[in-house]
DNA sequence: TCTGGGGTCCTAGGACCC
DNA sequence: TCTGGGGTCCTAGGACCC
């Protein structure tokens, strides 16, 4: 075997990266909840032996979690995504290519000749430096690895680390996984199989690719092939820029107000405009999207995309157009629970194409953009804000069980007692 | 009172072109 | 009696992922 592609994954990251400064919850439940304090969404290894669901509003099971003592963090985003550069740049050394496939999971490819002892030398390593409990899958296709990955979480006699090398390796374990838990295939394409007499991914892999290529896409028939060990997936090295930047949130209370309408997506403009500026891009038009819930009125939502005169990456152009457009779509009367905006058609500065008879965005305006940047970068976020977005607003989300950003504040820096 | 947020890729179909 | 063929670009919507 030439070389084998490994999913490195972490056990329940979040609620992992919350443990790491907290060695007295080492053998307490721990839960995680997703922005607004909605949902639970991560449960450590303690939490799931006291059968806590994932994914359930927060408040139908708050009762029941404070009496098991369980412990509940609001996301840490800052925290978790510092936590992740660290393992990523842990397990570089361990690999010939390595991408960051979401916060939690990478792909590597990896040459060696005892690959067991390889993956069980990066799961002991991510433990040692970083604290971070990993399980490690490998085979000669991402389909493949990903289902590796599954079984080295799922089968305790396998010590986190599933090398799946051979045919007969890989068709025990598909014959034993449900055509829904592949990679790629969700709950809409598995109904629709299951109507096909296909209910395993044994049963997927021996069936005729050529013809559910017709019948489904194309993406279909590269997961059959990888599930037969042919790889048409590669690494992905150098992650594209994004096309789309959005930012939506949800409100801590209904908000009726069209001032406060404003202040919010001031404030996510300038969230999504940082990121824009980021992987230096530019763009012209502006998605903005607003939803209310009301008892009498019921579910409601509108959007609109506006054009910018010309291409910008300029927080206070992007946005006014984007206060603009949410007055349009203001309603009064009714109570909103959300709001968001989106920078659609994402282009490269260096592509830019000079129009010679419309304005562009001025070098005085690009220049204040970095300064604002640089400042915010250097002493933390929001130092340099724009006045639309409103001091500390009410409307923000909730965060009530907010962890120290332990490693990117310093203000936050865990002090140790002797 | 109360249910997250941010992405990508593919396809079908229409408009338009030569 | 009989009405071409092939291609590109764009958009909306569906499906999927973490």
């Amino acid at each position: 075997m030439n070389h084998l592609f490994a999913l490195v994954d972490c056990n329940t990251f979040y609620a992992s990266c919350e443990k790491i400064f907290r060695p007295d919850l080492d053998d307490q439940p721990v839960l995680v909840l997703s922005n607004n304090d909605g949902c639970i969404i991560s449960r450590d290894r303690v939490a799931k032996t006291l059968n806590i669901p994932e994914l359930v509003p927060f408040f139908q099971v708050k009762a029941r979690v404070e009496q098991l003592g369980c412990h509940v963090f609001s996301s840490n985003y800052e925290l978790y995504g510092d936590i992740s550069a660290r393992v990523m740049a842990a397990l570089a050394p361990y690999a010939a290519a390595l991408e960051v496939y979401s916060i939690d999971e990478a792909f590597l490819q990896v040459r060696a000749k005892d690959y067991q002892a390889h993956g069980t030398a990066i799961k002991d390593m991510l433990w040692r430096d970083v604290r971070m409990p990993v399980c490690v899958g490998m085979a000669p296709t991402k389909t493949l690895a990903k289902l590796a990955n599954r079984a080295a979480k799922k089968i305790p006699r396998l010590n986190g680390v599933c090398v799946l090398d051979t045919p007969q390796k890989w068709e025990w374990l598909l014959a034993r996984i449900p055509t829904k838990e592949i990679w790629g295939i969700g709950s809409r394409l598995s109904e629709r199989l299951k109507m096909l007499n296909i209910h395993n991914a044994l049963q997927l892999a021996r069936a005729e690719k050529k013809w559910l290529r017709k019948k489904f896409s194309v993406v279909l028939e590269r997961t059959i092939s990888e599930l037969n060990g042919h790889p048409c997936l590669d690494l992905d090295l150098e992650p594209a820029p994004r096309k789309e930047i959005v930012c939506t949130r949800s409100f801590s209370y209904k908000i009726t107000r069209l001032d406060e309408l404003q202040q919010a997506i001031a404030s996510y403009a300038s969230r999504a405009c940082e990121k824009l500026r980021m992987q230096q891009g530019l763009t012209q038009n502006i998605w903005v999207y607003l939803e209310s819930f009301d008892r009498q009125v019921g579910y409601f939502n509108r959007q609109v995309v506006k054009a910018l005169p010309h291409l910008s990456n300029d927080t206070r152009q992007i946005s006014q157009v984007g206060q603009q457009a949410i007055a349009e779509l203001y309603q009064p009367g009714l109570r909103y629970k959300k709001c968001g905006i989106g920078l659609l058609d994402v282009r490269t500065q260096t592509y830019e194409q000079v129009d010679l008879f419309n304005p562009q965005q001025t070098e005085r305006s690009r220049a204040l953009m970095t300064v604002m940047d640089n400042i915010n970068h250097r002493y933390g976020k929001q130092t340099v804000q724009l006045a639309g977005a409103g001091i500390e607003p009410k409307w923000s989300m909730r965060r009530e069980y907010m962890s120290p950003r332990y490693t990117t504040r310093w203000s936050d820096i865990p002090v140790v007692k002797c």
